[in-house]
DNA sequence: TTGTGCTTGAAACGAATGTTCGACTGATGG
DNA sequence: CCATCAGTCGAACATTCGTTTCAAGCACAA
């Protein structure tokens, strides 16, 4: 049997308010109204709001990590560049898109995922991309050595930040490029610029090692090292 | 006589509060209960929650932008280099907050007030501190040569990306750093090794002109390639 | 003292939220 | 024909939210 219709109805009109509005900031009378269901709808699908917002990461994350795996699983052996695997990613997330205004909706979604508010998607979705995820580091550490293993993380995390930033409020970018420029510059274009910019930060030389930087504070520590600063002033 | 004692224990609890959850997963009975003070206080001192936001992000804010206005002056003149420019900000989130955790709190709460959810925030801080970002917008212009102005504009908004993006979930980057890497690594550190991540991104070359840029019509129709409706598993 | 202007306190308000309940529908199969 | 059951619907549930109200407290001037 194929998925129920009030099922998609409602996933889709969650997926749209959820990036333009947040969690919390969309009812779910709300989504059932955009979706012409009702409202109990929700509860006997999905049991919860909860579970309605898992549901729905994993509807778009499902196919986008599946695609990403099948593509890891066909560069199997070959060592990728940089700018490959930077392109793997770009590549597959136009892929599941299927227009602009998906692509936004996709890429706001994303950055939610990572964001740590909602603990309980992101230890769920922990648990069901992780595997992919760590994989996909892998490679990326293989094709930028030199970099600190810690610093390599902190730098996708970097990557990441500056991807979802920027394309979730893409929207409001083409307002002002529209504009200060005269241009309309479509969300994936803006993902295209991207690139080159997220691949000389991954490539940048820190001119310092882990162990250096492990060194400046080590962790047994107390936070007591080095800030004597004057206590706060208390008004 | 200065500000009253409630007023600054209901925007000190507020500040914490909000940008370990959030606004709307804040409620003023949760902030006047971590304040000790009765929950009218917050109407009647500011008048409504969206008033006390804006006065969390005035306290903050302001000091910062001043902060930064004042080295601007004292540079006047004299042409700074990306890097000197990128320590400015550095220097002066580091001024305003105490410690580490005061520097978490200012990163998330910075990244909120850019990010276009709380439409009032965004309107009402680009009017007070949109004149001080020009200025420096202008100065990292002129320090950046060879880049068109429309990839620099963008570039600004990936720089922006990654800062507040990654330093917003810096509590939980630590945790993973502290689990996979035994190592407890300081906000303040996450900002420092950013710096040379955002000066190589920002120098990164594209190969591409404005105009190359906005000649190329990527997939303008030709997406046809898995056109087909990628469909879901069922439960 | 009394009066006045802020400030606090406890309680309630109306609106909105996620969730649950019971009746109803309509097809399916014995 | 009827029993079953997944699905839909309207209505209500109990909370929680931001906000308001009004009485009381308190300092200070007249």
């Amino acid at each position: 049997m194929v998925q129920s219709e009030t099922v998609e109805r409602i996933l889709d009109a969650a997926q749209q308010l959820f990036a333009e509005r947040g969690f919390t900031e969309t009812s779910l009378r709300t989504i059932t109204a955009k979706a012409g269901v009702n409202l109990a709808a929700v509860n006997y699908h999905f049991g919860s709001k909860e579970a309605l917002i898992q549901a729905v990461f994993v509807r778009f994350l499902g196919p986008f990590c599946q695609r990403v795996e099948q593509e890891l699983d066909r560069r199997q052996g070959a060592p990728a560049t940089l700018e490959e695997l930077l392109e793997l990613l770009v590549e597959q997330a136009l892929g599941v898109a299927r227009n602009g205004s998906d692509l936004t909706v996709f890429m706001r979604l994303f950055g939610m995922a990572v964001h740590q508010n909602q603990r309980h998607l992101r230890s769920y979705l922990g648990g069901l991309y992780g595997k992919v995820w760590r994989r996909y580091l892998q490679l990326l550490h293989e094709a930028v050595p030199g970099i600190p293993p810690l610093e390599l993380f902190l730098r996708v995390r970097f990557m990441l930040g500056a991807a979802t930033f920027s394309m979730s409020g893409v929207q409001a970018l083409r307002d002002i490029i529209e504009a200060d420029f005269g241009v309309d510059l479509l969300p994936e274009q803006v993902l295209r610029l991207l690139e080159p910019f997220l691949a000389a930060g991954m490539r940048a030389d820190s001119g310092l090692t882990d162990a250096a930087l492990i060194a400046a504070r080590p962790r047994a520590n107390g936070k007591a090292s080095h800030n004597g600063k004057a206590n706060h002033g208390g008004k």
